[in-house]
DNA sequence: CGGAAAATTGATAATTGTCAATCGTCGTGG
DNA sequence: CCACGACGATTGACAATTATCAATTTTCCG
């Protein structure tokens, strides 16, 4: 298990492999050139490896490039709380960067590559680069709308509609990144993932998993969980799904 | 009760009553003049007013400038959940502003006033005053925070833990607003409030809210919490408070 | 005074957690 | 190639927590 990352020179921002897709917004040249400026390398992480701790001072700023991560937080006694997940084009460690200590941690869960971007030169991207500094507010409104979606779930859903939400909620995401273009769609993560997530216990999570199985909208397959009936799972949940425009990278 | 609230030109940014407390972080003269001017006016609602409707398209944002509320979401069938109380000096409508729709509905506990500013005028801040829009962004930090310890709350303690948590996190909040002063110390919620947020059935809350009781923590008192002993609930809820530096207020 | 909203209570039911195994898969070392 | 061990999934039995139901009581206000 890697706990330290790799540090590499990385692909140059011009040549990123993101933000072609359809979902993020354009840039303007510019920007592309800021943003280029302000990288100063990546980062690789191998499954299961802590990319962000607790108590730490992060001294950077991190987009997710590549793989899956999950937010927590826990209690003395080791009870954990998933808070929520990272993926591809997502911004890292921004509340530790604007406010001093990280209050969360990270953990990778498949092999991950992060953008490393100099804390110092934020001050120059707010100066320089309103329609950066936009961006990154608008990132952390994103983030906070999943948060309060997070929230509405665990806190009023029952076991089944909260699981049906949650392996829902990480289908869509992963398949507005196209992710699953593989022709299979694997959500990679294990039952105590899912278990955290939601605040249950890993015996009532399988079960409640096997309920969904039974009904035919997923099956747990190796290494993750495969949906079959994304429709399904919506309408299970009583969600309406991801409303995404286009959104910011940075 | 009042739906809509009532506007007027209220007082200048220079006479704000807010922006003296020393929970607050200074202020340079230029960033007072340039909110003066982004402030058109004050809107104030009665108690349970509601302030803004999930699927609205805020026009404003808008700052608290005294009052209790707070934002929740509900299921298509009624199910509540509060997900985050707001306060004097908390920021209300920026995810509607940012990302068009409201996706949360937010509603007066208590009289409540806010400071209204003009949408339009949102680009020329982060143009002109990369201070205020990096102030922007740590707020909305700051509350994506807050989130994720209610739901790591409402994930992973017991009932007693987490209504433990929820009081004195409103309590700690309220208290440096300096919103005590008179001696006591009341949250202005009900116990169906309470619930809500805990995600809790409305007598399995009054049951809990019972042993806190019993316990000397806290009195339900006239039209809300009595706290007596806040570092007892603090202690019962494993939490080690707020730690909140100087924060911006806009 | 009357009525409505909020708090309280006891009884009972449903949901979820804990315990204690067992099973399956997979990678490693012999 | 096989045994071993680790981790994750699965199960059944039972316990604890939390929800629901159905009153009552209390408080608040016009």
């Amino acid at each position: 298990m890697i706990t330290e990352g790799k540090f590499t020179k990385g692909t140059p921002c011009r040549d990123c492999p993101l933000r072609p897709l359809p979902l993020f917004r354009p840039f303007k040249a510019e920007e592309l050139a800021f943003v280029s400026h302000f990288k100063i390398g990546e980062l690789a992480f191998g499954a299961s490896a802590t990319i962000l701790a607790e108590g730490e001072q992060s001294e950077h700023l991190f987009t997710v490039l590549s793989g899956w991560g999950f937010r927590y937080k826990m209690l003395d006694d080791g009870r954990r709380q998933i808070l929520n997940y990272v993926m591809p084009g997502d911004i890292v460690g921004l509340q530790g960067t604007l406010m001093g200590e990280m209050q969360h941690s990270i953990e990778a869960l498949s092999p991950v590559v992060l953008c490393v971007f100099q804390r110092d030169r934020l001050a120059e991207l707010y100066r320089e680069h309103p329609d950066l500094a936009y961006d990154l507010t608008w990132i952390a409104a994103r983030e906070e709308r999943m948060l309060d979606e997070n929230l509405l779930s665990i806190g009023r859903r029952s076991a089944v509609e909260r699981a049906a939400y949650l392996i829902a909620f990480l289908y869509q995401r992963a398949a507005t990144l196209e992710l699953f273009s593989s022709g299979w769609s694997v959500i990679p993560v294990t039952q105590q993932h899912v278990a955290d997530t939601l605040g249950l216990s890993i015996v009532h999570t399988n079960k409640t998993l096997k309920k969904l199985a039974a009904r035919g909208l997923l099956r747990w397959a190796e290494k993750g969980c495969d949906v079959h009936d994304i429709d399904g799972l919506l309408a299970l949940a009583g969600w309406d799904g991801l409303s995404e425009p286009k959104r910011p990278l940075i």
